[in-house]
DNA sequence: CCAAAAGTGTTAATAGTACACCCATGC
DNA sequence: GCATGGGTGTACTATTAACACTTTTGG
């Protein structure tokens, strides 16, 4: 019998996306609450502790259901972070102390993706406070959050190249064509001309144009459109090649 | 203080893939020692409990080494499996009490991916016996062993699509194109006329023309090529874009 | 000579790129 | 009228796909 083998806490940490109407991508925060941080500072990932009878997935669901009060929200699980010092911060044992329960040493966590459309309202029952930050001006996070934030940009483009569809759930229903190619060009390296992007887009049969256009815009009205996802599925295009 | 939350183990499980001579995918599997269990049954994934002080990638690396006697392997997390029962059939318990302790009641795993060509000798410092098996014919597995084989094949045809020069981490340093294509055409769905792949890849700068041609073949002798990782880098051609 | 696969060439179809041009709207 | 972006068309280029043809080798 090996005494040596980790035994261990397991959490959940969510990286939920949101798109904004300046065209920038926005992460959700929540608030920690430690007496002697500057409150400015007391952000964090969304997460939790998973329970003893319960599958990460599961965990993932019900944390960020606790955090925007939405049922079904679309998820990736995407990497385990393990370092051995990402839970060593005093600040950070101290919280666990307060949140959890002391003498926690090491903790390991499952990092998943989420897509929201911003304007979407959060009603969350578990956090006081929950707030989009721009995903350029996120602060100093406590334990590898910065880090995990990081990985999950690479990790969000890459699932935007082999399932384009997953782009619509950062979008309101009804969008229009340029809203979609700001989407997508702070999403993918490619870049692509707009005008030959709207043509290609408004070919697929399952973007529906919708009768409703643009109204107050000083150019001439841009039309709504819908992405219909039974049709995307029968068809399957990438976008590109 | 919530006691409902887990504490547990938390183990990696690598699936090793290979690519032979009959042009199939083959997994690397090692033996489980269980006194009353047929010895044509006791198979496993390669894999161990991480230690008190490692990270995940750390341990696969251990495990992979101990398994091979490869020190560097291409290795790729690719999935946290947590299923509260995935450890709960009697004889996986049994086999933990031997193995590591007694009285696990729960087992979290970190699955990771990584690649071998076939023909490197094994020389494993853990294991009596560790051998290939087709993919279409891996025995029934403890735990959730087929289940992380299943998606593991999922997950390498993402991994070619995203970075098409990981195939050479399972061909020989020199390989024929017809080779070359036929593992492509395992990894890939898509389907593509091998005249035209061939001249494709023989288009491409980091697939280097070797004076050797193949001997003792009924038909016109092939050449072989090798592949120039740092040529590839500096270019970083898609195989299709 | 035949079968089998290597390797090259030719062509047609498809997809991507670069713009030109007109349209609609607010200021 | 002008600036801004919507929307369509057209021409050019690059890539992919289909397949014919020649080469080499063993039997």
């Amino acid at each position: 019998m090996n005494q040596d083998f980790i035994h261990t806490y397991v959490s959940v940490d969510c990286v939920v996306f949101g798109f904004d109407h300046d065209n920038r991508l926005n992460i959700l925060l929540v608030h920690r609450s430690i007496d002697d941080v500057p409150a400015d500072k007391q952000r964090k990932l969304p997460g939790s502790l998973i329970f003893s009878n319960e599958d990460v997935d599961d965990a993932a669901h019900r944390v960020l259901h606790e955090l925007t009060g939405i049922k079904k929200m679309v998820l990736k699980q995407f990497k385990c972070f393990a370092d051995p010092l990402r839970a060593s911060n005093q600040s950070d044992i101290k919280w666990m102390g307060t949140e959890y329960m002391h003498n926690i040493d090491r903790i390991i966590t499952v990092a998943y993706l989420s897509l929201c459309k911003i304007d979407q309202k959060i009603n969350s029952t578990k956090y006081e406070t929950v707030d989009w930050h721009p995903i350029d001006q996120v602060p100093a996070l406590p334990f590898d959050h910065n880090k995990i934030i990081n990985e999950s940009l690479t990790e969000i483009r890459r699932w935007i190249e082999t399932d384009f569809s997953i782009i619509f759930e950062l979008l309101p229903k009804k969008f229009t064509i340029r809203q979609l190619y700001q989407l997508y060009s702070s999403l993918s390296e490619k870049r692509i001309d707009i005008k030959n992007f709207h043509k290609k887009i408004s070919s697929f049969s399952y973007i529906i144009p919708l009768e409703e256009i643009e109204t107050n815009v000083s150019h001439r009205a841009a039309r709504y459109y819908r992405f219909d996802a039974k049709i995307y599925k029968k068809n399957n295009t990438r976008l590109i090649k």
